[in-house]
DNA sequence: GTGATTTACG
DNA sequence: CGTAAATCAC
């Protein structure tokens, strides 16, 4: 039975519930796994989802900063979380599925303004995080296991509007880059938008700060879809649906959706 | 020729523009006097009030508290400030009518929480404002003129929904009715308002902290419309406008109004 | 309760 | 640019 599934960073769930609520209805994913919600759990308008079906919501939050939620119209069951490197954030949370997959949704950190972990901590902690779940996933294998989220990195050279001009900035440096491939290896992961669209510029964030983001389209794509081997090649039908960046008010990041034959 | 005159604490002009407009198209006063625009002049939604007919303006700000301005369909001149008590605020701004009727638009300062200026300095600065009002009055008896604004006292028993309780809350103290009745008599400044409508309460502000403002009914009576005994007599029509608290986002004040036949 | 400000973060 | 929080004031 096939699902279809999403990621989007949605800048305040509580802010943008009508927009949540917009993409439910347009596209009525399966399941929905939002990042930066930025609020304690019990915040989640969870009436406004379960009103359109998303009755099982699994999440973690706190006050403020981060925050990720999975909403499904399937059953699903709380299958945890992880605090890599230890900074106490609301930034990883699995559910599974009734068919035995497990959905990890991920909000790695930003990393800060500066990629050099002597004179700026954040970066330090982005890359801590990135090194946390690479041994996660080498010491536990992840089998029949779906990771989405908020990556925070654009890995390609077409993942970005413009490679050489972003090799300095932070969610492009090469060090980024390189901690992000160690964590595909580790857990076998399948980069499943681009298994489905290998050619071409992909972006699904454009900063708040560029006022035509559409016409100048400096985009980067930092939201990401992977699966284990095991049930990468059921997935299809990948999409980053731009034009949700030109809804009302709407969040820097857009919806990342694939389809998975299971 | 007579004309309407209207004051209203607005809570923020940028923010309560809309209001101010649905209350200039619905009862098309010839002059308002705004309380508490919180933010310097220049940042006045000017544009709003010409598009009305309302393209004189006279006022004063600055940034975040405080904040008088005069919006006028007629021509009037800028006829200076006054910065009572030296607090260095943005509470008087003062105009004059080609007929040579001069208003005076005062936001008097609310006085803090405990009235006690031993332990309160704001209180103090509240009875300063008051007596160097009064003292201004004194030395400079005012004629063909008109004062109004958020006074931030209720005078009288009428004037609050419940005078033995408030006798001890500040706007209601009788250290604080005595001061405002200093500045009537130094100014012999007549109550317009009360000498319209003699009888029965009246009340123009509601805290927002109140939510069923309606049926609680908790009011007093803040905001004020006097003038000099020359052109009080030519006073009519006095009326608070209720309802105004009842709209969208509205502001914790309503408008009092009064014509002039002049 | 409501708004403006400052700060942190992205 | 834009969100949330904390602070202050009313």
């Amino acid at each position: 039975m096939p699902f279809t599934l999403a990621t989007w960073n949605i800048n305040s769930v509580r802010l943008r519930a009508e927009l949540v609520s917009r993409l439910l209805r347009e596209e009525t994913p399966d399941i929905l796994c939002l990042q930066e919600c930025k609020c304690p759990v019990d915040l989640i308008p969870r009436d406004v989802f379960a009103a359109l079906g998303y009755t099982h919501i699994v999440a973690r939050g706190q006050k403020g900063y981060n925050g990720v939620a999975i909403l499904s119209k399937l059953p699903i069951t709380d299958h945890g979380d992880s605090d890599y490197a230890k900074l106490g954030h609301a930034r990883h949370v699995a559910a599974r599925l009734e068919n035995g997959v497990v959905i990890h949704n991920f909000y790695v950190p930003a990393g800060g303004d500066i990629p050099d972990r002597t004179v700026n901590e954040k970066f330090g902690q982005k890359l801590d995080f990135l090194t946390d779940m690479r041994d996660a996933f080498r010491a536990d294998a992840p089998q029949k296991a779906i990771l989405v989220g908020d990556l925070n990195i654009a890995p390609r050279e077409d993942d970005v509007w413009n490679h050489k001009a972003l090799l300095k900035i932070v969610s492009h440096t090469p060090i980024e880059v390189d901690h992000f491939g160690q964590v595909m290896e580790a857990g076998k992961w399948v980069d499943v938008t681009r298994a489905n669209i290998p050619e071409g510029r992909l972006y699904s964030w454009w900063s708040y700060r560029s006022p035509d983001w559409d016409t100048a389209d400096k985009g980067r794509r930092l939201d990401h879809i992977w699966a284990t081997p095991d049930i990468a090649s059921a997935a299809h039908g990948s999409r980053i649906l731009r034009p949700v960046r030109g809804w009302d008010q709407p969040s820097d990041h857009v919806p990342v959706f694939a389809t998975f034959d299971l």
